[in-house]
RNA sequence: GGUGAGAUACUCAAGCGGCCAACGAGGGCAGACUGUAAAUCUGCUGGUUUUUACCUUCGGAGGUUCGAAUCCUCCUCUCACCA
């Protein structure tokens, strides 16, 4: 029983430190039905969860099977400073109503996931908050500056001359001390985090907590460009929000080497199916294309349900496929006559009139179907379908 | 605190008195090709209905000049070296 456990919480995971312990959890679960407390830290900021979030949701809700306790960690107080991982920009204070909106949207998007009977929704200002002034300089006596420059973007920053601010520091401090504050025996996060969770680790050594966190790492997921790992603000992800049309449509973009890559950490098919699938693909016995559709109709079945996900497929198909208009666009109405750029600015479609020209002469704009050759044209009296590229369409009554 | 260097469009980065809406690269958008892809090739990438024109942009505010992203003054911010 053990054994098998392990072996579906190791699938796709970038690194287990400390396995025997997660072993002795398991272990104690099965013997004893003792649960155990696994932690993963989410940002306030931004409360649209992606599927590069879900990566990390998914192997929770995997282990909340095999006995785990989720400890889902809004960090409401540590948000204000910013983990420095990655780009750092100075982070705008979120008042408490934003916040608890936030956490809001959180739960509903998590739920669709994870047990809401196993899970706990925490903020981590409850603890610091109390902490005072004094709490927090005992917190930074624990750690050095030396050992604080070992996290890699943080070295970097320093040899390049970089500045790091202070407060920077605190953050691996205050994200390892969450696990203090929640006796947490597991925390999970991305590669990226790994000297975080590690902190973890630490304070809990420091604190006397008694036990010391084991740390699961989830590979990051690439995201649309198949280059950056998926986020917000780079533009490149998929929204567990987003409507069946676009989700399909969005993982159907994705390149055939980066789809095995989702399929490994996204799927919940077993490890050899997707192994029989590639050998299909290799073998040119399965087309790529198929391939992809299948995790597309998973995928968007996962979040919305499997009829829509069909359905999602066939105005696929339908649209780019067979070249047919979609079945619902946007309508909207204008004033005749309307010059063609201006409607397409109006409406949407175009950022400017400028863009326009240039895209009517670049032949990317067809009107009914055809496409619009005169820049000039004037749109009269009737009903047209105005499509710009592949993707953006919409119906227009000019009265 | 002292000295020096720098701030250019989404990002990086040229330009250093007129030929600058500003080289180039990345990104983005579009076209061809395809499986809607990826890769590749090509075009576009400040705005404005009149587009071999006009308007707004090169950290901010003034000034010199027929003319400034380019020169001068002050301010703001960043970086480096020294303390």
């Amino acid at each position: 029983m053990v054994q098998k456990a392990l072996e579906e919480i190791k699938r796709g995971v970038a690194e287990i430190i400390d396995e025997e312990r997660v072993v002795k959890l398991l272990k104690n679960y099965y013997e004893n039905g003792e649960n155990y407390y696994i932690k993963a830290g989410f940002d306030p900021t931004a409360p649209d969860l992606h599927l590069g979030h879900t990566v990390l949701i998914q192997k929770m809700a995997l282990m909340q099977k095999y006995g785990a306790r989720v400890q889902f960690v809004i960090g409401d107080f540590t948000g204000m400073i910013g983990d420095p991982t990655g780009k750092n920009e100075t982070r705008k204070k979120l008042d408490r109503e934003t916040v608890l909106e936030n956490a809001k949207t959180y739960k509903q998007q998590v739920f669709k996931i994870l047990d809401p009977d196993k899970t706990d929704i925490v903020f981590n200002s409850k603890w610091f908050t109390q902490m005072g002034s004094i709490g927090l300089v005992e917190l930074t006596t624990t750690f050095n500056v030396a050992r604080m420059l070992e996290r890699e973007d943080f070295e970097k920053r320093f040899k390049s001359n970089t500045p790091i601010s202070i407060s920077e520091f605190l953050y691996p401090l205050l994200q390892g001390y969450d696990s203090v504050a929640l006796k947490s025996d597991i925390e999970l996060g991305g590669t990226d985090q790994k000297f975080n969770l590690l902190m973890g680790r630490h304070l809990q050594r420091a604190y006397n907590v008694g036990k010391e966190q084991a740390v699961i790492t989830m590979p990051l997921l690439e995201g649309l460009d198949g280059v950056n790992k998926m986020s917000k603000s780079l533009g490149n992800y998929i929204g567990i929000t987003e409507s069946p049309d676009d989700m399909f449509g969005k993982i159907m973009s994705i390149s055939d080497d980066l789809m095995w890559k989702y399929y490994e950490v996204l799927s919940n098919k077993d490890l050899e199916e997707i192994g029989e699938l590639k050998r299909g693909v290799k073998d040119g016995l399965l087309h790529p294309k198929k391939a992809k559709e299948m995790l597309a109709l998973e995928i968007v079945a996962r979040y919305h349900d499997s009829n829509k996900a069909q359905n999602a497929k066939v105005e696929f198909d339908k649209v780019h496929a067979k070249k047919e208009l979609p079945s619902d666009m946007d309508e909207f109405t204008l004033e005749a006559p309307i010059w063609i750029a201006k409607a397409l600015n109006i409406i949407g479609l175009e950022n400017s009139t400028s863009q326009a020209r240039r895209d009517i002469k670049q032949g990317a704009v067809k009107i009914d179907g055809k496409k619009c050759q005169d820049e000039q044209l004037q749109l009269q009296k009737g009903e047209y379908i105005l499509q710009v590229g592949k993707r953006k369409f919409a119906k227009v009554r000019v009265e």
